[in-house]
DNA sequence: TTATTGATTTAGCCTTGGCTAAAAATAAAA
DNA sequence: TTTTATTTTTAGCCAAGGCTAAATCAATAA
């Protein structure tokens, strides 16, 4: 049984509708998800309920089912890789990815897949610091925090930002972080709970709470 | 002015079928290439003569325009670029990458095909030994020369044979070699100007100067 | 010149994935 | 408990790309 691109498109997003939270996803929600109507959406729904990807009750929204779950993450395996795959090789800057991936997740080629993890060599992570599924869907996510949550002399490193906004990351690359950066806590200033940060190994910066707490980490 | 999916298949079926001919491409030859109904053809022939790409009469066939001829040769472009990606980069078989070419040539960005021709490092032929048009949609004539004066180690692929006589083509038959066929020089011999030639990256032949002077090939 | 044949177009229908407007069901308030 | 507000579904319509069957045009043969 296939999924056209659309319904792969209505599956992801009701995956990301789900996660955390175990409740029902509503039409409404999964309209507003979709930039589309609640009346196409119902229509939708239907359809993938049919297709045993979601569990469906006439208006108390939907639940995925493992099978769906399952769909949506090799969806997102696929757009993650070409992610990576896009910033790696070709030199895209990791925020111009996004809408390119979005049409290439949708290629279908199992082949082309394995073959294009392997020429990444297997990453975990794409440009966003997001976990790539593996071929079975398993996400192994290393815990992300904020580097305001860290401790002084633990290292890791940053993995995507809370704010995306065009200031703050205009400021970030000024300051010479980045997503993929390696970094140190050197330290914690009580007072204001700014911090001392070594980047690479090599550049120190200092940053205000406020922006280490928009920056997220994976702890090495 | 954008194209669907279709109307870039389409489009690119007449181009081929234009190809050589001057003749107007009749929809029959179109419902043909396109393994669809001639009555599907004609509503999609109204529709690509409103978008200007080709010249469209009533019972009378249509012809390319100019406008058309540069989305079609855009269209190949791509479709060839990603065979040269999945066949040096990603290890396909070169006969294994048309399927999975016909969806990427859909990918709409500028941008990914420019950076994904750099990255290929501007190859001129796909892995067939057919041309890639550049981005202005010029054409690089293919240099035709006789398998003997060829190089030891040089690869290319068989396009025509000077002597057509049936006899020629049942010895070229019965060894296994064939217009199409993908070729690489493993040796030449010095003594008497035969070679060893290596067909579709499996079978090796071994071929007399008199041969060898009548297949030709173009290099890749 | 007319009749016939073969190619082509038109008419009408199907599915997918949208939409709006109206109806119906649920949830909240009185 | 009944009314009201909100959410969701249904009904009916549209465009893209297919299809079949029937009509029409162009080219050929008589």
């Amino acid at each position: 049984m296939t999924l056209t691109t659309a319904e792969e498109n209505y599956l992801k997003a009701i995956y990301h509708l789900s996660e955390g939270g175990t409740k029902s996803v509503s039409t409404n929600d999964v309209a507003a998800e979709m930039k589309t109507k609640p009346a196409s959406v119902s229509d939708m729904l239907r359809k993938l309920g049919d297709k045993q990807v979601i569990e469906y009750r006439k208006y108390y929204g939907v639940n995925i089912t493992e099978e769906g779950k399952k769909r949506a993450l090799q969806t997102i395996r696929k757009h993650r890789l070409w992610e990576v795959f896009l910033v790696d090789k070709l030199q895209f800057a990791w925020d111009e990815v996004h809408e390119v991936a979005e049409e290439l997740e949708h290629i279908q080629s199992p082949l082309l897949i394995q073959r294009l993890d392997a020429y990444l060599n297997y990453p975990k992570f794409d440009p966003h610091g997001d976990p790539i599924p593996d071929e079975y869907g398993d996400v192994r996510a290393r815990p992300r925090l904020a580097l305001i949550e860290m401790e002084v002399d633990q290292s890791g490193q940053i993995v995507a930002v809370k704010d995306s906004s065009a200031a703050f990351l205009k400021y970030l690359d000024k300051v010479g972080a980045y997503i993929g950066a390696r970094i140190k806590i050197l330290d914690k200033v009580e007072f204001d709970g700014s911090m001392e940060i070594l980047v690479d190994q090599k550049k120190t910066l200092f940053m205000s709470k406020d922006v280490a707490a928009n920056i997220l980490a994976i702890q090495s």
